[in-house]
DNA sequence: CTATTTGCAAACCCTTTGCAAAAAT
DNA sequence: ATTTTTGCAAAGGGTTTGCAAATAG
């Protein structure tokens, strides 16, 4: 969907700080809060880090992104289109998408599925990665 | 086995601020920090929180104890005795073990294994749990 | 005796907050 | 015109660090 129309429909007034942060989602991987803001400044150097917090914030609470916590790391963020798991390295915090098929192979466990619903919005996974691509 | 012995075994002096954080953290499910803290001043009340945050780290890196990182909260710690996984509700924090049989049940498939590997020392599930005991 | 550990206080992040000015609708 | 949002600077909170004194082995 259009960015400026995403913010329409939750009601959030379409501001260039907003739009240059879905922007930078869209295009990005699972970016923190610096790397967003470097990324911003770059077309939009007057925007405050305090905005990109606030922002982020607001667009968690409207279901527009989501946070990834990762551990020992800075929260990463990834726009919510159709939800889809992450797994996390825990050692670099790596984080990779879990395949929608992947997720619900977990999900349909039945004893799994009593400890953690249906609900794969914002599952995430953070395991000790043999061989993680980027810490090895 | 026995807290003394742990140390030893790690090449870690047995002072007592370290075997009060063991026995701590063997009595009470998941503490972070702050209840470690809290508990421990109760028998040793000349404790600083810096040499708990200290020994914490030296305990996690002697694989003694783990992490648990959740969202939004403090770090949890749990004594490393059979590894098993731990699901955290992305809401409140709350975190159940989850019981080997079901992490093996994650870990065998095939995909996911890629994903994961083999290791499920600290691995953990954040998820929005559905009608989560401790939050809803 | 030597190396490690402790406790204190200060430093150091990162994130949040308050508020007046600016901008969006 | 009204309400929301921005940006700044300050405050806040959690964790880490440096160092001298204490302690374990």
């Amino acid at each position: 969907m259009d960015n400026l129309q995403m913010l329409k429909n939750a009601n959030l007034k379409a501001t260039p700080q907003r739009l240059a942060i879905l922007k930078v989602l869209k295009k990005h991987i699972h970016p923190n809060i610096d790397e967003l803001y470097e990324e911003i400044k770059k077309e939009n150097p007057s925007i405050s880090l305090a905005t990109v917090y606030k922002n982020l914030d607001t667009l968690v609470e409207s279901k527009i992104a989501i946070e990834i916590n990762t551990p020992n790391l800075k929260t990463k963020y990834d726009i919510y289109e159709h939800p889809h798991a992450h797994v996390v390295c825990q050692k670099c915090g790596f984080t990779q998408d879990l395949m929608d098929d992947v997720s619900n192979i977990v999900n349909h466990q039945s004893q799994l599925e009593q400890k953690i619903g249906k609900n794969i919005d914002n599952f995430s996974v953070v395991a000790t990665i043999d061989g993680c691509q980027n810490c090895s």
